[in-house]
DNA sequence: TGCTTTCGCTACGACCCGTAGCGTAATACC
DNA sequence: GGTATTACGCTACGGGTCGTAGCGAAAGCA
């Protein structure tokens, strides 16, 4: 969002609500055409804006979808559950809801996809909805640390490392779940794959679940 | 790849050079422009190919370049290594390597994001990519079992489950790191995830590296 | 009340799509 | 070897989307 015009400036301002119509606009065209049949006239016209409008805003459709799809992440919170695997299972399925809705599922992947040829546009997705997710990681570690779950981190890179290969095991798994192999992460999911992640592959096994 | 026409046929037959040549040509497409830029008449010139001799053998982009990009999974092998641990970092460390490649960077995601709105299109993904990889799991699976690294499956559809959870989250966590992290699934990584996914993320905290 | 910027609207050339039509080339069948 | 049948290369086409330019009107700031 590069919303509202700067403070010390002349003429007329951004309309806000355009932003909020725009983007609402593009997730309702994700839902009812997906990623490749979008297009920004389309957008503009559900959203009651002249086409001119939507690109003075946005440079073009990967930036723009990727503002619709943040919005939706908003909603991530980490909720205090006691322990370390009911935390990870609360937020997964949280992370799970997102991506169970249609305009993130095709809106996101298809980002990504782009974001392999324009490092802009990765870091633009990197600020915006990656952070937002690796920050629960790194509180729900640090939580676990004070409860005594998890070691405390001896050295610092090495601990950055470990959150970061968390990171990717945890989203990249529940991404791979519901986009990939197309069935819902549900409780029953989440609660083998937090499992696993804790306890590892060996030890489940051979442990039943409950 | 719908091939060459079916034996009994009368008739000119297909070209099986023009199915490689436009493959080939598809990849190609995919490092120089990407997925959004890729367009099926630059394709067909790329092959040396008649854009009515491509659109007769594939419906549209998205399963032209579901076939290209399959073609890159052909290599996928399953060494025997010795041990769960080594083989399972065998692997990684070949899809990885796939995956490192421009042409399956922009590619796969971008069909898979397409998938979500085309069921005969996740399909067609399933069956020429996601199944060959999963054959791979399956393989290491029993080779454990056979070895006592893993206890033998109890019941057949807690068996399964659990060979979908392994499997989402092997790939999920390396196309994650790749794709949306966009660091490096090098040795030291995948020899990270494999300890974090054997023995669990309490025993592996608590262990350091080596 | 001016000044400045945004807004809606229209129009435009450029590009790509997917298909039709045609004459030609290559094979299977008789 | 002749013939039917299919694939191929080529050209051309209407339709849609792109991203931009130009205009007058609207909406805030000084």
């Amino acid at each position: 969002m590069q919303s509202s015009s700067p403070a010390g400036r002349a003429g007329r301002p951004r309309s806000a609500a355009a932003d909020a119509a725009i983007l609402a606009a593009t997730r309702a065209a994700l839902i009812d055409l997906g990623w490749s049949r979008l297009t920004l006239g389309d957008v503009a016209t559900r959203a009651g804006v002249a086409k001119t409008t939507l690109y003075r805003r946005w440079a073009g459709k990967n930036e723009l979808v990727v503002d619709a799809v943040a919005e939706l992440f908003d909603e991530l919170r980490l909720p205090d559950r006691g322990s370390l695997a009911a935390d990870i299972e609360g937020v997964v399925l949280q992370f799970a809801g997102i991506l169970a809705r249609p305009e993130a599922r095709s809106g996101l992947m298809a980002v990504i996809a782009e974001s392999t040829r324009d490092d802009a546009l990765r870091e633009r997705i990197r600020a915006s909805i990656v952070d937002r997710q690796k920050r629960l990681i790194l509180a729900g570690r640090a939580r676990a640390q004070a409860r005594g779950e998890l070691p405390p981190e001896s050295d610092a890179g090495e601990a950055a490392r470990t959150v970061d290969l968390i990171f990717d095991m945890v989203a990249g798994a529940v991404v791979h779940r519901t986009l990939v192999s197309a069935e819902p992460a549900d409780e029953e999911w989440v609660h083998d794959f937090t499992r696993v992640l804790l306890s590892g592959l060996a030890v489940a096994g051979a442990y039943p679940p409950g």
